[in-house]
Order: structure tokens, then C-alpha cells, then sequence
RNA sequence: GCCGCCGUAGCUCAGUGGUAGAGCGCGUCAUUGGUAAUGACGAGGUCGUGAGUUCAAUUCUCACCGGCGGCACCA
């Protein structure tokens, strides 16, 4: 007999060798019918799968996210299995679960063509139907081996050649007899219990193992719910998410384009650009309180100068390079801190001078492999909110700690929820040696707890020469984007020799810290448009008023309103088309302007101003000199908010 | 860069082996209307580029360019 206890503490005795399933059964037939799979010990365990002697077991569902997770890892083995029935020939590799969902990867000479969904998601539903039951079986390794190879199944015989260490023993999971995958598990009692709430949702190339030297399969990514409400509510969640693509909302609200002459290259527009001001102007602001200076370097630069800063060895391939016609070579800055460090070196430094923060809205350009671009995500000409900060290594925490106040306060004023700071430490490859890891990794890790934030670790995801600190920050819509980077730097100051003289009176090499709050204005503006979904806070609003006449007799009196309100220091447009004002209100509310300010023959009578709010349907009269008052100083950017208190 | 899909008017899209259509937008005219589309008329396209097949190609084939979705990349 074994003794089992459950969640809500209560304790029962079974026979050896009872399932999960079993145990459910007993208790009744709902839950049997409910449960999907079991945790014991704290492990995932099948449903069908005999308990080992005493234990804690939890019975989960697909509410449960490890019981949904469990749906997907189905979704994706009865996805291989129809594959594989429908397409003879066609191998199987790996299929795990993601966000949302699950892909498998399969080699085939054939591509599959989108078209083939419908065929297969069929099929899926029939071995649904079929209700196989699922055996898990433990295999010796190379029987298992040779089980693959002898059925075609290269991939999977290399898979349990590399990973599993030999003498351990493997799991292969049995759809009835007519299927078998190499798999952990744990899985659904049978197929029967994979809700038939799943969709194929795109097809796309991948290389096998991730690596790019390897041949390419074919993925085909799915999505799978516990029901049909919350596949049809993740449906409409990317439906939603689609109408906030940037680069949709980028043409509707006229911000920006961009054209094949220029791949990866914005024309802003107007209103982009206004955006853009805004932005650059606050983030200025912001570095002038925080101690920062100012500067601007050169956009072209002798490859000389890309030598000594070791570019041209390790980056030449992402440059821009130009040749001129005395025999020159040239490069476009791909980053800014080699000239960073000139103006450090110009005249001498005293540790005085230190920690000099030393900031650029520096455009940069990058040649991005073409599969790489992405609306104003990933460009190849863009401009860095980027800084380096130079300093003395006791100085290294606290600069940071500093920055990490004031990089969250940046993003909580655009609206961006920081979700964690994640910590990159040594990657596989890096310069330097165990030591001064140990010490950089510390260093930053202490900072971060300095400024009462517990990063998250992110093995191997430091630069190959010192540990760094990534910002994540959230969506309106949960997506997560990584903005703002602090990183550690003992190589550049060394190979471009910048040196200070210290209390000592001797020369010593600073410490650089390349940082950036924002990363680029580009990418950042995409993900604000992405976040507000277009309707932008009144003080980053392009247009923060629209002054719509109803009739002519107003019109007067609505260039007037106009200048009160500009003069007061809101970007205002004025609307005098003999349209109607229906069809203003409903034009200038799909451009998503902050306010609408109606005036007709009364308002114009009376110095007042209707006032009409975005997303709101009614509106407020308010005499001229107060609503200009009011709105001005609601548009006001939340720095200067503060400031006046 | 790699795999797949796509490329028709400013935008969203329909369509055909015999050189093309809708809605919105745009222009003109009329309308001065009180909070999400006033009406009429009109202009607008080398059907991504180049080559091939064909009597004939926007349509079929190939290449290239670009876009999209992934993968790889993001020092």
C-alpha cells in the first residue's frame, strides 16, 4: 500500500502501483473526466502512468497552465502524427510548446503550402476522434537508436544520440499502435482529450538545431486551448494586436514611410517628426538634470579608425563603407562609442572629471541582414539615445544604480510598465578571465539590488566582453520589449587608450558604461505607437487640437481660438472644409487627435470653445482663455509636470 | 542571408491567356449642415522589374527587386 496525499492536505492509502488516473476515478467521475495530468512530488506526471511509492499528487486541468501546457504538447504530437499520415516520407524532429501554442519542425523535400492547413487540421480532428490512447514506454538508448533509424527517423535517432546520456533510459510516447514520438512528456491519457480547440496558424523555414550551417526544415506553428471561448478570444487578441501594428498606423496617421529605394530606412514625415522632437526633447531634459553632457560626432570616419577600435575586425561585415575618389575608405558610425572616447581623450582628464557622462543622439547605421528589418523595429539607419559614462571602477555601481532610477522613470512617463531587468552574464565566448567575470557579473548584480531591483538572470546573454543589464518593459497589450541597456566596458577605454590622472598623479584607465534608455528613437516610437495603439497622450500627441468650425460664420473666430491656444503653446489645427461637422468629428476622431475643439455661430458668440474628447462622445463648453489654460497645461510633458508641481 | 507566401489605382481588395474593376480617398461643383461618412460629376493603373513561352501575357514559366511570417543574426 502507498500513501497519497492531496492538495487540500487529506491523506488516503492506495494498492502499489495505482494511477493518477485511477485515483481521480475513485473520487469521481467528473474529475476523472476534468483531469488532464497529474503532478506528483512536484512532478508532471501521466494520467495513466503508475505512482512509484508514496507521494503528494495534485490533479491538474486545462485551466491549470500546466495542464494547457500539457494540451499543447499533444496538439503538437497529433499535429506530426496526421503529417506524417497524410505526407508519407515526411520526418519528424522536434515539436515543443511556446507562448500560446506549439510548433513542429519536419523535414520533407516537398514544401507544404498553407493550403494543406485545412487538410491537415482535419486529420487532426480525426485522430482526436479516434481516441488512441497514449502510452508512455521506457526505452533503452540504443534500442531506441536503432528503433528510429531502422523506422527513417534520422533526426530522432540523432537527437537521442546527442542528448540523452548514454545508459539513461528513454521515454517514447505510443499513440495506440499506430504512432510513437521520442518524448519527456508527460501527455493526455489518450487523444481523445485534446480539446479540439486548436489552429494552424503559419508555416515558416527553421534550421535544424537553430544554427544556420545546418539544413533547413519546415515548422509549422499551432495554437491550442483548453476550449473553443479561449481560442476564439486569442484569435481576436491578434486581431487586436494587428490593428496597432506600427507600421499600418504609421501610413493612417501619416507619421512615416518607408520605400524599397531605402530598405530599412525611414522618410519621417511631419507629424513623425514633431513625435520625434517631443520625445528627443524630454529625453534631453531628463540627461541635462542627470549630469550628463551633451555632444555630436562625426557620421563618417576613416577606416583607420574603425581598425583601432577593433570595428572593422569584428564588425566590418554590418558597415556601411564608402570609397572616395582619393582612394579613401570610409565607414558610416555603426555605434557611437569609439568617438565617444575621442572627446574623452581630447586635453586631459582628471578624476575630477570623473564619472563624465557623455550623451548622443547619435544616428548610426547598421547594414541588418535584409530578413532581419521590420517596420521601425529593426532599420538600418537609426538614432541611439546612447551615453557612455566614464568612470573610476568604485564608481561603477553607483552610476549604475543611477541609471536604473532613472531609466524606469523614462519608461513609466511613456507608459511602459517595466516587467524585469535581466541580467546577461558571460557568454560561451568573451574575453577575460574567470576572475573578472566573477567580479563585472557582481558588480552589476549589486548595482541593480543598489537600486532595490532583483534582476533575472539571463545565462550566457552578456557581450562578449563584460556582463550587462537589460530593461523589459510591458505593453498595454502584454508584449514585451526590450528597452534600455546598461553595459559594463573595460576593452574600448584600453584599445583606444583613454586614460585620466588620478589622485596619485598618475594615469589610470577608466571604466565605460554604454547605456541607453530608449535604444533607438525609431524602435522606440514604434513601440509607443504599438502601446497607445495610435491615440497618443495629449503631450506627445502630433496634433493636440483640431478646431472644427460647424459653419462659415464661425470661421473667424476659429483662426482666433486657434492662435490663443498656440500662443498658449498647444500644436493646434484648424478645420474650416464645408463639410459637416459630423463628418470632422468623425475624420478627425479616426486620426485619434487628443481634442476636438467644435465652434459654430454660439461659441464664436460667446469666446467659448465645445470641447470634445478622444474616445469620449460628450463635450464640455469652456470659455476660450480657460480651455487654453487647461489644455496647455495638460500637455504638458510629465517632467516639466512635476516640476511645477 | 535562409525557408515559405505575397506584389493590380494613394489605401483596402476583386478579376481575366485577347492591355482591368469596386469601395474609401483625391479633384470640381452644389450644399452652411450642432458632435463618427451630404450629394452629383470627374481624374487616376506600363497590373513590382526584366526575360522566356505564345498570334497575343497583368494572367503561364524563370530570374531579380520589394513586402509579409518565421529561422538565423542583433557586436
Amino acid at each position: 500500500m502507498i500513501q497519497v496525499k492531496f492538495p487540500d492536505g487529506s491523506e488516503r492509502e492506495f494498492e502499489d502501483g495505482i494511477t493518477p488516473m485511477a485515483i481521480a476515478e475513485g473520487i469521481s467521475k467528473s474529475l476523472a473526466k476534468r483531469s488532464l495530468v497529474a503532478k506528483v512530488n512536484g512532478e508532471l506526471w501521466d494520467m495513466t502512468r503508475p505512482l512509484e511509492g508514496d507521494a503528494s499528487v495534485e490533479l491538474l486541468s486545462g485551466k491549470d497552465a500546466d495542464g494547457l501546457e500539457v494540451i499543447r504538447h499533444d496538439a503538437a504530437h497529433v499535429l506530426a502524427q496526421a503529417v506524417q499520415e497524410l505526407f508519407p516520407g515526411t520526418q519528424v524532429t522536434i515539436g515543443p510548446v511556446i507562448d500560446d501554442g506549439f510548433y513542429y519542425d519536419f523535414a520533407r523535400d516537398e514544401p507544404f503550402s498553407s493550403d494543406d492547413f485545412e487538410k491537415i487540421e482535419k486529420k487532426m480532428a480525426e485522430i482526436v476522434d479516434r481516441d488512441l490512447p497514449i502510452n508512455r514506454e521506457v526505452w533503452e538508448k540504443d534500442a531506441a537508436i536503432a528503433h528510429f533509424k531502422k523506422i527513417g527517423e534520422d533526426y530522432k535517432a540523432q537527437i537521442i544520440d546527442d542528448i540523452i546520456p548514454p545508459g539513461e533510459a528513454i521515454t517514447l510516447y505510443a499513440h495506440g499502435d499506430q504512432w510513437s514520438d521520442l518524448c519527456r512528456g508527460p501527455h493526455l491519457p489518450s487523444t481523445g482529450r485534446l480539446p479540439k480547440a486548436f489552429k494552424l496558424m503559419k508555416l515558416a523555414g527553421a534550421y535544424w538545431r537553430g544554427d544556420s550551417n545546418n539544413e533547413m526544415l519546415q515548422r509549422i506553428y499551432g495554437t491550442a486551448w483548453a476550449d473553443e471561448k479561449q481560442l476564439k478570444d486569442h484569435l481576436t487578441r491578434i486581431e487586436e494586436a494587428e490593428k496597432r501594428d506600427h507600421r499600418k498606423l504609421g501610413r493612417e496617421l501619416d507619421l512615416f514611410h518607408m520605400q524599397e529605394e531605402g530598405k530599412g530606412m525611414v522618410f519621417w514625415h511631419e507629424k513623425g517628426l514633431i513625435l520625434w522632437h517631443v520625445i528627443e526633447a524630454y529625453v534631453r531634459r531628463r540627461l541635462e538634470a542627470a549630469g550628463y553632457q551633451e555632444v555630436r560626432t562625426p557620421q563618417v570616419l576613416d577606416r583607420k579608425f574603425w581598425e583601432q577600435s577593433g570595428h572593422w575586425d569584428k564588425y566590418r561585415d554590418n558597415m556601411f563603407i564608402a570609397e572616395t575618389a582619393e582612394d579613401e575608405t570610409l565607414s558610416l558610425k555603426p555605434m557611437n562609442c569609439p568617438g565617444h572616447v575621442q572627446i574623452f581623450k581630447f586635453g586631459q582628464k582628471s578624476y575630477r572629471d570623473l564619472p563624465l557622462r557623455m550623451a548622443e543622439f547619435g544616428a548610426c547605421h547598421r547594414y541588418e541582414p535584409s530578413g532581419a528589418l521590420h517596420g521601425l523595429m529593426r532599420v538600418r539607419a537609426f538614432t541611439q539615445d546612447d551615453a557612455h559614462i566614464f568612470c573610476r571602477e568604485d564608481q561603477i555601481e553607483e552610476e549604475t544604480a543611477a541609471f536604473i532610477k532613472l531609466a524606469s522613470s523614462i519608461h513609466e512617463d511613456f507608459g511602459l510598465e517595466r516587467d524585469y531587468i535581466a541580467l546577461g552574464t558571460r557568454p560561451e565566448l568573451r574575453a577575460g578571465s574567470d576572475e573578472f567575470w566573477d567580479k563585472a557579473e557582481a558588480q552589476m548584480l549589486n548595482a541593480a539590488r543598489a537600486a532595490g531591483v532583483e534582476p533575472v538572470i539571463a545565462e550566457g546573454d552578456g557581450a562578449f566582453y563584460a556582463p550587462k543589464l537589460d530593461f523589459q518593459v510591458k505593453d498595454a497589450i502584454g508584449r514585451e520589449w526590450t528597452c534600455g541597456t546598461i553595459q559594463l566596458d573595460y576593452v574600448l577605454p584600453e584599445r583606444l587608450n583613454a586614460e585620466y590622472v588620478a589622485e596619485d598623479g598618475q594615469k589610470h584607465r577608466p571604466v565605460m558604461l554604454h547605456r541607453a534608455v530608449l535604444g533607438s528613437l525609431e524602435r522606440f516610437i514604434g513601440i509607443l505607437i504599438e502601446n497607445v495603439a495610435g491615440a497618443f497622450p495629449m503631450w506627445l500627441s502630433p496634433v493636440q487640437v483640431v478646431v472644427a468650425t460647424i459653419s462659415e460664420a464661425a470661421d473667424g473666430y476659429a483662426e482666433e481660438a486657434a492662435a490663443v491656444l498656440r500662443k498658449a503653446g498647444l500644436r493646434v489645427e484648424v478645420d474650416t472644409r464645408g463639410e459637416k461637422i459630423n463628418y470632422k468629428v468623425r475624420e478627425h476622431s479616426l486620426q485619434k487627435i487628443p481634442v476636438i475643439a467644435v465652434v459654430g455661430a454660439k461659441e464664436a458668440e460667446e469666446r467659448k470653445l465645445a470641447l470634445r474628447r478622444f474616445g469620449a462622445k460628450d463635450q464640455s463648453v469652456v470659455g476660450l482663455d480657460e480651455a487654453a489654460a487647461m489644455l496647455a497645461d495638460e500637455a504638458l510633458p510629465p517632467d516639466l509636470k512635476r516640476a511645477k508641481g
